[in-house]
DNA sequence: CGTCATGTTGAATATCATCAACCACGGTGG
DNA sequence: CCACCGTGGTTGATGATATTCAACATGACG
């Protein structure tokens, strides 16, 4: 097992992958492991690397001068962090680890020189980027609706695709993020995400015990349009 | 002036393009021009080609069953579209045509093929994609700020930098979008955003007539968070 | 000239933010 | 073991803000 496939596999992606001779190009790839609290990267630093997540949970944060903060994403396992900062040549936004992590490093300069040409992970990069502009234009498309109850109820929705897409339980889960990390990414304050969580629990819909979520209704939440599901037709480098 | 350069220069990309003895590439390229209300492409169709933006603006719209729709981005000048279509080999999203348009073409599946391998061309296109997930994101920092006014404000800071980024005036632009079309890009309904314009109006900030406006205050409107400048250091390839 | 889409403005209502009190849990230290 | 404290979470009361519904104005176009 090659950490190419180990890439491979991370992104979903069925790619029949060349076996490869030459193992100088592993060397590309390392892991790293972030505790709880720790930031990733901030913004402005200087862009050096991509990461795919391994395991554990994040989120990436943009702050203006006077100090609010808007979450943007809550990236797990399989997700691209960093791609924003390939255009300025840094980091665009601040990503801290939400447990503790493991993540793969993507050095991004080293894989353009002609050296290290190859088209299989170029191809990869491009649908984990992809992937990642369509989540979250998911995002963007959970403040649709008005009311703060459907909103919520999206977002658990997306959360519990997204475990399923993981091979976890679709039903139960642990929420890795507090209220208000999630009503700063949903535009809502965190009284308010505890309100709608506890009106769809009176509902029952769902039932709710701090983080621990129970998806008692799973019909009545509703995806958001697009949610990325997993490719439905690869492209297969010629064997 | 081949349309390599065409592009590079759209992309606003100050790369040292090595000369082409072989032209072939080039026929990869080609125009394609669109009336203002025509559709580039709809959510769900087959993915096959990137475009960039020579000249005109555009749309990108999510809508879901219930038919309520939600602006993803206003693409123009030097944007790239299409590229969260790779991942699923489907474009997510509805493209269209705001004003006439004229758009190059980037057939994304030949771009891949080894023979037409092209190190320049790859580049561009990740800092083209790049670019644009930090422009979305950049909308998304846009409903940090709780008031309208100040939404509508930031909305506008940010078309302003974008004309000005291309040689166009910064205090005097047409709008290309409705109200509607704004209100749904920065979750708000038109008439909220017709109020906060006639606010910041009254305010003396700017003056406004339907889709006239001008900017009298610029230093009032300030700029959403990240918004992306200019690459400030490029990877230029070896000579 | 009439019609339609777009934009403006007003009044009433619904929704969310704010402020505040309280609870539950985990960790620390006596 | 228990008191203490801090963080995260819930719930209530109040007020600010945006939505809704509506009427009207304006410009484009046949």
């Amino acid at each position: 097992m090659t950490i190419l496939q180990d890439v491979c596999n991370l992104l979903r992606l069925n790619f029949a992958l060349k076996p490869r001779t030459k193992g100088e190009p592993e060397l590309l790839f390392q892991h790293r492991q972030f505790k709880a609290g720790e930031h990733i990267y901030r913004m402005g630093q200087p862009f050096t690397v991509l990461y795919i997540v391994q395991y554990g949970f994040l989120k990436t944060v943009l702050r203006n001068t006077e100090g609010d903060e808007r979450v943007l994403s809550f990236p797990m396992q399989g997700d691209l962090l960093g791609f924003d900062g390939i255009y300025r040549n840094r980091y665009t936004s601040d990503t801290e680890a939400l447990t503790d992590c493991d993540l793969i490093t993507l050095p991004f300069k080293q894989l353009l020189t002609p050296g290290h040409a190859n088209g299989e992970l170029e191809q990869m990069i491009y649908l984990a980027a992809s992937r990642e502009i369509a989540l979250e234009r998911c995002g963007m498309g959970l403040s649709i609706t008005v009311k703060s109850e459907a909103r919520v109820a999206r977002f658990l929705a997306m959360q519990s695709k997204r475990y399923t897409n993981l091979g976890y339980s679709s039903k139960n889960f642990l929420l890795p993020m507090t209220r208000r990390d999630m009503g700063s990414y949903l535009g809502l304050t965190l009284e308010t995400i505890s309100r709608s969580l506890s009106t769809l629990a009176t509902a029952g819909i769902i039932s709710v015990n701090r983080r621990d979520i129970h998806i008692l209704r799973p019909e009545l939440l509703i995806l958001p349009p697009n949610f990325p599901a997993l490719p439905e037709e690869m492209n297969k480098p010629a064997a």
